[in-house]
DNA sequence: CCTATTTCATAATCTAGCTTATTTTTTGTT
DNA sequence: AACAAAAAATAAGCTAGATTATGAAATAGG
C-alpha cells in the first residue's frame, strides 16, 4: 500500500517502532491530483508540504517580465512545497503544479505539529531532510555560477536520468536558467558529436 | 557573556527551560580565529558547524578553472560550515575562511549528537534554521536567473547593508556571480546617476 | 482520424557580462 | 615613512547566451 512507501522512506533516516509507525499511518492519507492542477499558486499562502508517491510536481516562479524559472522538480519519494510561504504564512513566491497525475500526502501545519508531538523523532527526520535539501540548493547556486549551460544540462541528466523524458524541454530550460532555444541548440550540439 | 548571545538566538526559534539552558551552556565554549584562518579547506573533511559571535566568515568554492565562487558570508549571529561535507564526512566542496578576526562556537558531530540527545528540542531548532537557509538558497537561484547583475547587487546591498564595507569587492563579485571588473563597472554606473 | 495547440529545431542578429591589459588606490609590513 | 602587495577603476575587444522569427514535429482533444 502506498502509505508504506512513506514509512519506508522515513526509516531510511530514522528508526521507528511499531507504535510510532501505526500513529503515522493513522494520521496520513493519500490524495490525488490531476495533471496541471496547482498545489499552490504564486500570491496565495502555501498551506501544505507534500510527499509524492507517484507523479511529478514542478515549482516555478514567474518574474515581472513574465518569464518562468523552475525552482525544482519533485518526483516519486520526494517533497514539494513553497517552504518560505509555508513557514511564514506569507504569499507564495512560487507556483507548485502537477505536471503529471500525482498521488501524494499533504501535510498542513496542524498535522505537522500533531505528528511532531506524538512522534517527536520526526523532528529529527525533518531536520535531516531539510539539511539535505539545503546542501543540494547550495550546490545548485555554485553550479549556476561555475558551470556553462551545457555542463549544467549534463549534470541535470545525471542527477535526474528519467526526468528528461517526462517533462517538456522548456521546463528543463527554465530549470537550467537558459532559454528553450538555447537548450535546443545545446542538444543539437551534443547530438552532432 | 557571549555564550548568552547563543541562547538568546536559539530562543528566537524555540523555547528553552532553565535546565536545558544550563545543559547547553555547559557544553559549548568560545573559540577565536585570526583573520585568514580556515575553518575547513576544500578537499578536507569538514569537522565543524560553527555559530559566530563576532567577525565574518566566507564559504567559497574554487572551480576547475581556478575561479572563486562565494556561497555565503556569515556574520554575527549566524552559522557557517560545509554542511554537505559535515553530514556525509566526504571531502568538502568549499573553503570556509575567516575574513575578519572571528569568535565562534564550534560544534563537531559528537557534540551535536550529544546536544540532540540531551536537549531533543534542538532537532527542531536546527530544522528551522536549515529550512530558512534553504529558502534563501532557492531565492538566490531564482534571482540569479531572473535579475540582472546590477539588480542582484542592489538586492545584496539591501540584504546585507554593512557587508559592503566589510568585505573586499572581488568577494562580493564572486557572490553575485560576476567578475570583479564588471562589478566595478556597475558601481561606476550607479555613482554616475 | 483530423485539427488545433504545444513543443521542438534551426538560424540570424544582438547584448550583458567576460577577458585581457593598464593605471590608480588602498592596505599591510618593516 | 617607505615600500611591496593587494585591491579597485577603467576601457577595448570578445563570446555565451538572449531575442526574434519561421517551420516542422509531436500531443491532445473532439
Amino acid at each position: 500500500m502506498s502509505k508504506d512507501i512513506f514509512l519506508a522512506y522515513i526509516k531510511k533516516h530514522i528508526d521507528l517502532n511499531e507504535a510510532e509507525e501505526s500513529i503515522i499511518l493513522s494520521k496520513i492519507k493519500e490524495r490525488k491530483y490531476l495533471k496541471n492542477q496547482f498545489l499552490v499558486q504564486q500570491g496565495d499562502v502555501c498551506r501544505y508540504v507534500v510527499f509524492i508517491f507517484t507523479g511529478c510536481v514542478r515549482s516555478y516562479h514567474v518574474d515581472d517580465d513574465g518569464n518562468e524559472h523552475t525552482v525544482s522538480f519533485s518526483i516519486e519519494n520526494w517533497w514539494s512545497s513553497d517552504m518560505g510561504s509555508f513557514i511564514t504564512q506569507k504569499p507564495a513566491d512560487y507556483n507548485v503544479q502537477c505536471i503529471e497525475p500525482t498521488s501524494l500526502i499533504q501535510f498542513d501545519s496542524a498535522l505537522m505539529e500533531e505528528l511532531f508531538e506524538t512522534v517527536p523523532k520526526l523532528e529529527r527526520f525533518f531536520r535531516i531532510i531539510s539539511q539535505n535539501a539545503l546542501v543540494s540548493a547550495q550546490r545548485r547556486v555554485v553550479n549556476t555560477f561555475s558551470k556553462t549551460a551545457r555542463e549544467r544540462f549534463e549534470i541535470f541528466r545525471e542527477d535526474y536520468p528519467e526526468l528528461e523524458q517526462r517533462v517538456p524541454q522548456y521546463m528543463i530550460a527554465s530549470y537550467l536558467g537558459v532559454t528553450k532555444e538555447f537548450l535546443s541548440k545545446i542538444k543539437g550540439q551534443i547530438a552532432r558529436e
